[in-house]
RNA sequence: GAUCCCGUGGUCCAGCGGCAACGACGGCCGGUUUACACCCGGGCAACGAUGGUUCGAGUCCAUCCGGGAUCACCA
């Protein structure tokens, strides 16, 4: 009957097996229901280029935690997956690979054709991160799998945008981005990288005017830049408003002699400091982010662009036009130096910016851009209707701080919602707009020329346009703002209305976008930001806008699970969209969690090369190892370092990393074992067919791997032992203490458990389940059981209990560890399907439907709970004799104890643990006994026992052991009496605090006099 | 530069004002009898520095030192 399980648990079979029954049997489906509550998390999306890396598998582990036990609870759990297009960095992977295999540029092939390979590559990356995460266990509702690209959030990502900007909170601006001139691209922050590179550093002077007009006052002004040809577009010369050594120069002007342009000299404190340079800089607003700034501070200066694209100069250069940057440079400069204004030059190293993808430097350019407008929005009326009554008030920043500061979104741990208020509060505008093709398309379309063409062409399509905007009043916004005070003047002179048009379509009238373009509109070739899309996903994800029925009842969600440099960019925006969109916040909670460290305190990321690829870990610990791991670091304040090693592919060696390895590209380690290269390992691979890769390996798993082990092994003894099990129902006041014990401990277990979940607090929950599981299950009540398995009478009750407490520990270990639960729970069904605990019954037929355990507070049993710790101090401290004077388990030890009447009763109806669990022989107790010649004392508050040791001690070592022992106690002794002589402390310490010191000089007080008489006994024996 | 987080045995960490600081890994000693050598028992070993608050500080406050993260910036 006995079903046989191999001596180790196997995680390769058990995670093939069970996933494929969780799905078949669809545990993971959630479907609205009216009579479960809902419980509802959202996946933050991974991006599909992206391979799972150790983030993935922290994050993922805790929303599967939360998950899994919230479905064990009784709701309806749903967890929704899906992936992020990831605008940047998806074009690029694709731009890159399009590059190295065809040599080609995105402008060698169409829009559409390098839109149709991503979506290729897409497919082809989406599949292998889903299969990774189902690898991981994750308990998704994989039908419902969702992609920021796909129609579902699409059309959201247009409502939205139509409503904004119908509610005049989308705008068009100008904005400095990173230009990759070779590229002819913007580029994003993180596409780029600082290096020191070698750099002139020129110093020039101009000669100042009286004031605009006026003439030259014969005094210079000097200045520095490493950017010369950047003066062609300077608007300002700038300094601090209390440097005395120019503030006499404010007002005054200067004349760029290269272009003939007379620019002011202005006072902007945030922008000059008096200790650098000649403490006077030159503002250029269109090519550097810090003049730019400066110009939005002084608008009256202007700004001037001066390149092209493609990084030559622009008309605005003057003779310059034509010329490189770089040549133009070196133009102003001999031009400059021709007319006597050059200073000097310094070589000097300076970080300079450059593109990732084309490895050129990087330029400020100054561009067209559209903007969400974050801060407090203009006084009601003009032409928004203002359809949505949250954004009526503070802008849509203000009321995302209000959400949280009124408690509707909660953090854990609360101190996160700090970076969360401050970003907030600065209520800057959004740049929406992205110059990439792989995204959602700007559903805006512009008529840039209207006035060009006849009077009649122009009448023709301003009426026909007219015609549009009252037709389609409900899908299409005309907006004319921006223009209105710029009045175009047309062909014949005559005044024209404003000559462009931005006109917003709402989804699914396409036709209304064909009558547009029909009379010459143009759409925005930009595409939206990937956060626009991903800041909708916990309402797009549900159907959004339609009414649906997941959308009344799955949102809002319960709780986000993610990491805190996302908080700004998606969490903060998530609540904007959520409120704007629906009224509601997307989510209540907010858990962000610490992040996994390399094993030199840094952070992981695929330019450091420091991942650790979590399928390896998977490989060769099991998944419910790293689970286990993932779950027992994740603790309220630190990040976790996490050493690895490389598993020498040639000779299983492990080879730590070292901190040279991660040195950017180290591509090659050589085996300090057989002396063989290999390639590191990694989520993040170099392509490098010439090495072979190795396995990443670490330490830290050990502990999770064994703990399921433990587990697999303590089912196998009971399925071992479960021959004649019958069930029958457990009343703990009929059982041995043994049982009462057990049960007392695993229900105080399982409600901390509970509690600790509730909290968040993943750590310590998991440390009470194992806790629990190996150190009183496994070390204390199965060894209590043996016996009574070979008991014809006890065997049917303890049987009972074993299985029953198994049952409730493998729901308990669940949600972390679901596949070897899984294991043994299916195996324990075959034997003993019918269960007594926690309600006697058949067990579900899995365990990740199995109800969460909860047990009666009457179970809690403070007494029995101290009458088994009695008896385990007792087991613990001959064992410890045992140890000291090395004595063979084999020998059995006589032991007297002197206690009161009724901890010998105890310590006479335990003898038989005492007896098998610490060796013991004979056993005496009782309030008379006495110390016999030659034996160990072990002094307890409530007992004292001596182990008889004759022949087996030798004095003289024994004295000076004893000795040592003795000053230690006179020492502590002496410590805490004047502790208790300190009035203070006795008057404001509590009472109980106090008392305790009390008992405990009495403990000592014991303890000193009975290593003095032990003392005085060995010291007579050692002189025979 | 601003904000935030963290410094505890050799390594990785717990600790939320009160009996001589919890574990895991490694190293040490010993054992392994009918679940488990991925086992069992035992022992060794630690609060970054200086001040302060308090009867009492690893814990709270301040300063410093060291590490990290985020944002800004370096003419």
């Amino acid at each position: 009957m006995a079903t046989e399980l191999a001596k180790q648990y196997d995680p390769k079979e058990a995670q093939q097996r069970w996933l494929h029954f969780w799905n078949e049997n669809k545990f993971f489906h959630s479907d609205p229901d009216a009579n479960r509550k809902p419980f509802t998390i959202v996946i933050p999306p991974p991006n599909v280029t992206g391979a799972l890396h150790m983030g993935h598998a922290l994050n993922n582990t805790l929303q599967d935690v939360l998950i899994r036990w919230r479905r064990m609870q009784g709701y309806n759990a749903l967890w929704m997956p899906g992936t992020d297009h990831a605008g940047i960095a998806t074009q690029a992977m694709v731009e890159r690979r399009l590059a190295e295999d065809e040599k080609k540029t995105r402008h060698d092939v169409d829009r559409d054709e390098l839109v149709r390979r991503i979506w290729q590559w897409k497919d082809q990356y989406e599949k292998r991160i889903i299969g990774q995460l189902r690898e991981l266990g994750c308990s998704c509702d994989w039908e419902r799998l969702r992609f920021t690209l796909d129609p579902m959030c699409a059309r959201a990502v247009r409502q939205t945008f139509f409503q904004m900007f119908k509610d005049g909170l989308i705008f068009r601006g100008k904005r400095l981005v990173n230009w990759d001139t070779h590229l002819q691209t913007s580029v994003a922050d993180d596409e780029t990288y600082t290096e020191d590179t070698k750099s002139g550093f020129w110093t020039f002077k101009y000669q100042v005017r009286g004031g605009p007009g006026a003439s030259a006052t014969g005094e210079f002004i000097r200045f520095s830049t490493t950017r010369p040809e950047t003066m062609l577009g300077d608007t300002a010369v700038c300094v601090h408003p209390s440097d005395e050594r120019y503030k006499h120069l404010i007002g005054k002007t200067v004349t760029i002699p290269l272009v003939h342009r007379e620019i002011p000299i202005i006072a902007d404190g945030l922008l000059a400091d008096p200790t650098l340079g000649t403490g006077c800089v030159k503002v250029t607003p269109a090519h550097d982010p810090n003049d730019y700034a400066c110009s939005q501070r002084n608008p009256q200066i202007g700004i001037i662009n001066i390149l092209n694209p493609d990084g030559t100069i622009n008309e605005n250069g003057g003779k310059y036009k034509g010329l490189d940057r770089y040549k133009a440079r070196e133009a102003v400069v001999a031009d400059m130096e021709a007319l006597g204004l050059f200073e000097g030059k310094e070589e000097r190293i300076i970080p300079l910016k450059y593109s990732d993808r084309s490895k050129t430097p990087i330029e400020p350019y100054l561009s067209d851009q559209w903007f969400v407008k974050m801060g407090d929005l203009p006084a009601a009326g003009g032409e928004a209707p203002n359809a949505t009554p949250p954004a009526a008030n503070g802008g849509l920043a203000r009321m995302a701080m209000e959400a949280v500061e009124n408690g509707q979104v909660k953090f854990f741990p609360e101190r996160y919602k700090n970076s969360y208020l401050d970003w907030l509060a600065e209520k800057r505008d959004w740049c929406i707009s992205r110059q990439l093709w792989w995204g959602h398309r700007i559903p805006v379309w512009v008529m840039m020329d209207a006035a060009k063409g006849s009077l009649d062409e122009i009448k023709a399509r301003l009426g026909r346009l007219k015609e549009l905007r009252t037709k389609y009043a409900q899908v299409l916004v005309v907006n004319t703002a921006e223009t209105e005070a710029a009045k175009a003047v047309g062909p014949h002179g005559q005044e024209l209305t404003p000559f462009r048009f931005l006109a917003c379509v709402a989804p699914g009238a396409e036709d209304v976008e064909r009558e547009l373009e029909a009379i010459g509109f143009v759409q925005d070739p930009d595409v939206l930001d990937t956060w626009f899309s991903s800041m909708l996903w916990p309402h797009s994800t549900l159907g959004w806008p339609e009414k649906t029925s997941e959308l009344a009842y799955y949102y809002p969600t319960n709780v986000l699970v993610t990491s805190r440099d996302i908080i700004t960019l998606w969490v903060a925006r998530m609540v904007i969209a959520g409120l704007y969109n629906v009224g509601k916040v997307p989510f209540h909670h907010v858990y962000i969690h610490s992040k996994i460290l390399d094993g030199f305190g840094e952070g992981m990321s695929k330019s450091k090369g420091n991942g650790i690829d979590p399928l390896d870990i998977i490989d060769r610990y099991g998944t419910d190892a790293l689970r286990f791991i993932m779950v027992h670091l994740s603790t309220e304040t630190q990040d976790s370092k996490m050493p690895v090693a490389n598993v020498c592919p040639h000779c299983d060696t492990l080879v730590p990393v070292k901190q040279e390895h991660l040195s950017m590209r180290t591509r090659k380690v050589t085996c300090p074992n057989c002396k063989k290269p290999f390639r590191p390992g990694g989520p993040w691979p170099a392509a490098d067919p010439e090495l072979p890769t190795a396995k990443q390996a670490s330490d830290r798993f050990d502990q999770g791997r064994n703990f399921a082990n433990k587990l697999w092994n303590a089912a196998r003894f009971l399925l071992l032992n479960l021959e004649g099990y019958r069930p029958g129902a457990i009343r703990p006041e009929e059982l041995p203490i043994e049982d009462r014990w057990i049960l007392s401990r695993l229900a105080t277990t399982t409600a901390a458990v509970t509690e600790m979940l509730e909290g968040y607090k993943f750590s310590e929950a998991i440390r009470h389940i194992y806790e629990f599981t190996w150190s009183e299950f496994c070390d204390w009540y199965v060894e209590m059981s043996k016996g009574r398995l070979r008991d014809e009478a006890g065997r049917g009750t303890v049987q009972r209990v074993l299985v029953g407490v198994l049952d409730a520990i493998l729901r308990l270990v669940q949600p972390v560890m679901p596949f070897v639960a899984e294991s043994i729970w299916q195996t324990l069904n075959e034997v003993a399907p019918e269960r007594s605990l926690p309600l006697a019954g058949i067990a579900e037929r899995s365990v990740v439907i199995a109800a969460w355990p909860s047990f009666p507070a009457a179970w809690i049993d403070a007494a029995t709970e101290a009458r088994i710790a009695r008896m385990q101090e007792l087991v613990r401290n001959v064992r410890e004799v045992r140890n000291r004077y090395m004595v063979d388990v084999k020998t059995p030890l006589n032991v007297s104890v002197r206690c009161s009447v009724s901890a010998a009763d105890d310590f006479r109806a335990l003898q038989p643990f005492i007896a098998s669990l610490a060796g013991v022989g004979a056993l005496h107790c009782g309030p008379d006994t006495t110390k016999p010649r030659q034996s160990a004392t072990i002094v307890h508050p409530e007992f004292e026992a001596y182990v008889s040791l004759a022949g087996l001690i030798d004095p003289t070592a024994e004295v000076k052991r004893l000795e040592k022992q003795l000053a230690e106690k006179v020492k502590h002794l002496q410590g805490t009496r004047a502790k208790l002589s300190n009035a203070s402390f006795v008057d404001k310490a509590p009472a109980d605090v106090v008392q305790q010191q009390r008992d405990f000089v009495v403990e000592l007080q014991n303890q000193i006099q009975t290593i003095e008489s032990n003392l005085k006994e060995l010291r007579h024996a050692a002189q025979e």
